[in-house]
DNA sequence: ATTCTCTGTTCTTTTTAAGAACATTATATA
DNA sequence: TATATAATGTTCTTAAAAAGAACAGAGAAT
């Protein structure tokens, strides 16, 4: 079990608030750098640090951590359309994918391009994406 | 701010599931000496250990460390994410996604992989992407 | 009274995150 | 576009804190 969201909700809630590394870690009386740590997943913040940040968020920890079905309204609203492709998928699977696209504004303007491309070139894409992810995934 | 109630929590759920710490302990695969630790608030278990507490008790982290009012708390968090979420993206371009995702089981199985891993492997996908799409895009 | 189980504490080691300094990237302004 | 400035990312070292093992004590059962 790793906290794969935490670092981008992190982020995410750090720039919804208008704040740069160097206010939150002001606020939290600690070092900018270990901000950006805990935002690219090198490091985790301990219980207490991560109970502030929720605070000043005001979200739960477990939002912040990324444990929380925060997307079901929003599939909620598909599940009435696609009930069948729902119903065959791992929907928490989904939900949490839905989830880091939401917080994740890079990877969905790179979707959005990708959607528009033609079948052909999305495989094309497909073929690269699958050779690269394999290679990571040795290490 | 300290967790004065995570202790006390901790032993009372513990008990309530009839767990000895031993067994606890085995279960979260570490000693038993520093559960009793946690429960005597010498220490505090790491962010990822406190989560994996939780889910043994099906409890929110919140209410495991003592701080939420639950239900309160987490209905706000609702709101306060679907505001932000719908509101502040393009929506249309949001649901497109979803839909296209949805449909898209292949694309799905590549995105799930992507979301785990460390952030750094995600930002070199991301360059690879960039430049395989800003190629294409020439055509 | 004795054994067994459960829990608490101490001491040492190991793990892990924190901070400082440096490097890079992004943004603004001329 | 070039340059300056701000924001972020990374590395290396140090410091902190928790983990584990071993020992100690308390309570229950026989």
């Amino acid at each position: 079990m790793v906290l794969y969201q935490f670092p981008h909700n992190l982020k995410h809630y750090r720039q919804k608030h208008q704040f740069t590394q160097q206010q939150l870690a002001d606020l939290l009386k600690v070092s900018r750098s270990v901000v950006a740590k805990w935002e690219n997943g090198h490091v985790l913040p301990d219980l207490l640090t991560a109970l502030k940040l929720s605070n000043i968020f005001q979200i739960t920890l477990d939002t912040l951590i990324g444990v929380a079905p925060e997307t079901t309204f929003v599939l909620s609203d598909y599940q009435a359309h696609y009930q069948e492709t729902i119903n065959n998928l791992d929907e928490s699977s989904l939900h949490q994918l839905i989830d880091f696209i939401i917080k994740n504004k890079h990877l969905q303007t790179q979707l959005d391009l990708y959607r528009t491309l033609p079948v052909k070139q999305q495989k094309t894409i497909d073929r690269f994406l699958q050779v690269a992810m394999d290679e990571l995934k040795k290490y």
